[in-house]
DNA sequence: GTCTATATTCTGATAGAC
DNA sequence: GTCTATCAGAATATAGAC
């Protein structure tokens, strides 16, 4: 009781260690984030960081798996429990992970290497949820087809379709705003607009 | 002329070298792969890399080079030759990226994340072609919108759905082979498919 | 729990023999 | 050109005082 309100409120030096190595890691990657690097960010000594996590490699271990979590999260929770159809859900999909990644850009750059990284073994965690979830999607998916409303091709195009449209802009963020001469400002308000725009190109696309 | 026929057929230590760099390079990263991992995977010893190329970061910035022109050499030869309407140029990138990431899915990742590494600025390089190149396409673009063709979006929206569209399934491809459950042939089969249907795509999601 | 000092390992690069 | 041996510095991790 009194150790579950402390982990709520704890703004102590296990939470800013965990804080900053999250901050660096997303941002970075995990070779090019140094130890004494994380201890500065979270203003506490390099001892200190050893002292909570063991290694660096055991404190990586955790944020990636709060960053999956998180990335996950708004899948299971649209796919399974938002009642509309199929459009409606590419809709939810759009709006969590847009507004996830206008706060952390660099989010998507983590799961993409997270995925490709045979180190990790991330999709072994067997989550019920997010797996029940999409077999409903895919249900729902396959009688659009057997309905004659969406053209018939292979859930792999669906997906890439659905991911690419949501999270590409992101990955090439950087190339989009010097190229294309486009600022902060700009770039938030035209994925913005994509929230409402996806779902009408994927049902446009697929008809 | 001696010089450049070596060039060619060079099956020696340096061009060993260089090959183990950039599979590995490619693979993982800058930082993930260490200098005697370049050794062993070409067969040679350590000390050769540094005789050779004087250093990783040198080793690193020829195989950098050497992959954004290949990926960028596409881009400027359909933008630039081609006298095709839009739409058909946008088949003609499609052809070429996923025939080369078909037999290269890794560069996509090394792109990107060169996108997003501030110590090599990749976008200095003012190539001119590909500069030119763009502007035509841009100008076909608008012209597009003004002939009421296409709805009036901004080129963000446009150049993301294409890059998306194209890159992506081989940004997910781990994730899609395991998940879905396909295999490497039937991916290759659906990437092919890509070629065709991401131009009609295109076309409909933006009418 | 937190710090300083230090041990230990890793890694890029070089010297020098062949 | 190629190798072995080794250096110098960086980076992770730990010992031990407080």
């Amino acid at each position: 009781m009194a150790k579950q309100l402390k982990k709520i409120i704890d703004t102590s030096t296990e939470a800013k260690i965990k804080e900053a190595a999250k901050k660096l890691f997303t941002q970075k990657g995990f070779n090019a984030v140094k130890t004494r690097e994380i201890a500065t960010e979270a203003g506490i000594n390099l001892a200190l960081l050893n002292y909570y996590f063991r290694s660096k490699q055991k404190l990586f271990d955790i944020i990636m798996a709060e960053n999956l979590i998180s990335f996950r999260k708004g899948m299971s929770d649209v796919l399974n429990n938002e009642k509309g159809d199929i459009y409606k859900k590419i809709e939810k999909l759009a709006i969590y992970y847009i507004d996830t990644l206008k706060e952390n850009p660099n989010l998507a750059l983590f799961v993409i290497n997270a995925i490709h990284d045979n180190q990790h073994d991330i999709f072994n965690s067997t989550e019920d949820s997010l797996h029940q979830s999409r077999k409903h999607f895919a249900k729902q998916f396959l009688k659009e087809i057997q309905d004659g409303k969406m053209a018939p091709i292979h859930p792999v195009h669906l997906m890439s379709n659905i991911i690419g449209l949501i999270v590409m802009p992101f990955l090439a963020k950087p190339m989009m705003l010097k190229r294309l001469h486009v600022s902060e400002k700009e770039f938030t308000q035209i994925m913005d607009e994509r929230k409402k725009l996806i779902p009408i190109w994927i049902k446009a696309m697929l008809k």
